[in-house]
DNA sequence: GTTATTGCAAATTATTTGCATATAA
DNA sequence: TTATATGCAAATAATTTGCAATAAC
């Protein structure tokens, strides 16, 4: 649980560094973002912020999450289905496999994938700014 | 145009093998999409429906996708920012390129990427039962 | 003649915004 | 002190749905 305070702390001094004001409202997300182990939705956010401090709003949450995203604090994600999905940004950068059924995300990279795509990019007269690779999978069939 | 016709009739034929019901409406809505050369939003595609037939409603394209979606006919799209885009699905598998600046996409295809992609999800215990593969870029500087 | 499909308007869902008040720096 | 952030409720935007009327097969 340590370590969850020394990124929470990070993403603080990340803000203040910009002179983006740390409110209780915005501890209390960050807290929860720095804890996550998964890829919560704004509900699912404001619901655990809340549990750390009951007066953030969704509004709020809604807000925080789009300067922290300006921030380059946070990644949002478009996930197939439903509203945007959050993470925090302090991790290397990765894609996501998407469990059809469950809904689990794991996370993995592809050196070899970044480099194909620079280079279609480059083929067509383009740069990659950023780019999005999900696999949306099931489970492998065992035999059991 | 003769080839616009071809597409739009092979599409027909699909929904009327599933025993779906082939409407003024629904004809309108595939001769647009057999003619886009784009990948257009709901709005866009009710928009050029309405030029072929004036009754076509949005709640009938938004309807009538969803079917055509389920049929396999269309592929839906979810870019970054806005709605949902979408392009008649009778292609060769593709992946797209949205240029950050115009919205113009360009569609391109890598057997090298797709395959990667399989290794990938084979070592985390998963088929890829479909995937995403999005570059959002910029035109290259150009020494003019 | 059935039964699926339609238009319209109202409902939903995810997200954003106006405004008066509260608060971080 | 003073600009920025907040909560609340109303506004948007994209999409979906209930229902009575209509049209495909």
């Amino acid at each position: 649980m340590t370590n969850v305070d020394a990124r929470a702390q990070e993403m603080e001094e990340a803000l203040r560094a910009e002179g983006v004001r740390v409110t209780r409202q915005r501890t209390a997300l960050l807290q929860v973002l720095a804890e996550a182990l998964d890829h919560p939705d704004a509900n699912e956010l404001h619901r655990r912020a809340q549990e750390v401090d009951d007066t953030v709003s969704l509004a709020t949450v809604y807000r925080t999450l789009s300067v922290l995203e300006d921030q380059g604090v946070i990644h949002r994600h478009a996930f197939e289905g439903g509203g945007a999905r959050f993470e925090a940004a302090d991790m290397p950068h990765h894609d996501h496999l998407i469990d059809l059924d469950t809904g689990a995300v794991v996370e993995f990279r592809s050196d070899k994938i970044e480099q194909l795509q620079a280079e279609i990019a480059r083929e067509h007269g383009y740069e990659v700014v950023h780019h999005r690779l999900e696999l949306y999978c099931r489970k492998r069939e065992t035999k059991d």
